[in-house]
DNA sequence: TCTGGGGTCCTAGGACCC
DNA sequence: TCTGGGGTCCTAGGACCC
């Protein structure tokens, strides 16, 4: 039997924030994105805000509402990417066969140290982590460690008792008993929509699903059907994927929310010009070059007028349209950028047919099928080398200096997305 | 009052090449 | 004349995770 830990950081940004500032210790803080407060939701509560019911997701007025004394703090991502790096080394340090799932979750096998699950030496490994995490990284950072024979079971019960909890499910048979007793969506793998679906199935709970034929769910799910009746009984085989193992990035995109609806193309521009400097930065970095280029936005929200047809989903009479295209491999933002453009004014239209003036509130670029960059990719001609010497050097500056200290003469007059992530800290790649 | 931003995987039809 | 079949790529869409 395999034996592994599931390590989850509670209320992680909102920890990280009260240890490094003592003052907002034991009170209800709110973790957010943006600087202006609009448009931007709670990225993480405190234990105390989570008392009022202020969530992950929520609104900032509505967790004002709920909560009138929250205090809101902007997040800095690179505050918990440091973080993040610490523990892992801690993690490391009692098996190689570490994998980060999330910049605040990951498992560790063990199978074989500690022996079984429920076994005291696993017990005592998980007492132990947790002792050094609080000595080590700071008493406010606190983890749930759920401990099972596989990643489903491990993860779900870290899920179960949180904050600062330890759960073990032993075996199949422990398994099982949980599984009756939660609910469909409870499980990782199971959202809001194959819960619908299960439940149009006349299914509501595991015990029911593990009475339908594999064949029924795989005609219903294709091949999540074989995962589903797995998830029912408890049973999952995927391996611990170590970070060093971890394949490179499939694909690497920015989207970004405009504080306000827009139809101004000049503006929505610069904002993808922006977005592909930042997609084509990361590029860079990894040395790799990519050939599809995905554009897609959001339209603006619209109330709902007679005669114009609800989607009950989003609320919403129009969301927006995405499309794709090929180009030459590339790591150079302005080709990327014009791919992207293009794309956009073949979609947009059918925003502006929407009956919404063709606003938008979101748009999007990311760049995928990468491959690693090769002489061939790299120029032949000397103005393309001279396009390469520039971009480099303007990257060393960024790189030293903040993102945007060097950029493109377009966005110089532009007052959009005065804060912008660096574009690194997305990465879930991390090296030790 | 009105919904952020970063990803992954899977499916399926059609085009294209050999 | 007309056609087989395997493999890969492209495009679009849907679902999930944190």
């Amino acid at each position: 039997m395999r034996t592994i830990l599931h390590i989850d950081f509670n209320s992680y940004f909102a920890t990280v924030e009260q240890q490094a500032n003592p003052r907002l210790r034991g009170k209800p803080i709110g973790v957010t994105g943006g600087d202006r407060m609009v448009r931007t939701v709670i990225e993480a509560a405190s234990v105390e805000a989570k008392r009022f019911g202020v969530k992950t997701g929520m609104q900032i007025w509505q967790a004002k509402q709920l909560c009138p004394q929250i205090i809101l703090v902007q997040g800095d991502c690179d505050k918990y990417l440091e973080t993040t790096k610490r523990f892992l080394a801690i993690l490391n340090s009692y098996s190689p066969y570490l994998e980060v799932f999330s910049i605040d979750e990951c498992f560790l096998e063990v199978t074989g140290d500690s022996g079984p699950p429920q076994g005291r030496g696993t017990v005592k490994m998980a007492q132990d982590i947790k002792s050094r995490i609080r000595n080590e990284i700071g008493e406010w950072i606190t983890c749930s460690i759920g401990i099972s024979y596989n990643k489903l079971m491990a993860k779900l019960a870290g899920s179960l008792y949180k904050p600062d909890g330890l759960v073990v499910i032993a075996d199949e048979q422990a398994a099982m008993w949980i599984l009756d007793r939660i609910e469909l969506d409870e499980i990782c793998g199971i959202g809001g929509r194959i819960k619908k679906r299960l439940n149009n199935m006349g299914i509501f709970n595991f015990a029911q699903l593990r009475k339908v034929p594999l064949e029924a769910l795989l005609a219903s799910f294709k091949s999540y059907g074989q995962i589903l009746y797995h998830m029912a009984r408890g049973i999952d085989e995927s391996p611990i994927v170590p970070f060093y193992e971890k394949e490179e990035v499939k694909s690497i995109g920015h989207r970004h929310t405009i504080d306000h609806d827009t139809n101004n193309p000049e503006e929505i521009k610069q904002i993808l010009l922006k977005l592909t400097e930042l997609v084509t930065r990361r590029l860079r970095a990894k040395k790799l070059v990519g050939k599809t280029i995905h554009c897609w936005y959001r339209a603006a929200f619209q109330m709902h007028t007679p005669g114009v047809e609800l989607n009950l989903h989003t609320g919403c009479v129009f969301t927006g349209d995405d499309m794709q295209a090929t180009i030459n491999p590339t790591q150079d933002g302005l080709e990327i950028f014009k791919a992207g453009w293009k794309i956009f004014n073949q979609i947009w239209p059918a925003c502006r047919q929407a009956g919404i003036g063709g606003k938008i509130r979101m748009i999007g670029v990311s760049v995928s099928n990468l491959r690693p960059q090769t002489p061939q990719n790299l120029s032949l001609l000397p103005e393309m080398n001279r396009q390469e010497t520039i971009i480099k050097t303007v990257d060393k500056i960024n790189d030293k200096y903040g993102e945007f200290t060097l950029q493109r003469g377009i966005l110089l007059d532009s007052s959009k997305m005065r804060r912008m992530p660096n574009p690194f800290l997305s990465d879930r790649r991390f090296k030790l």
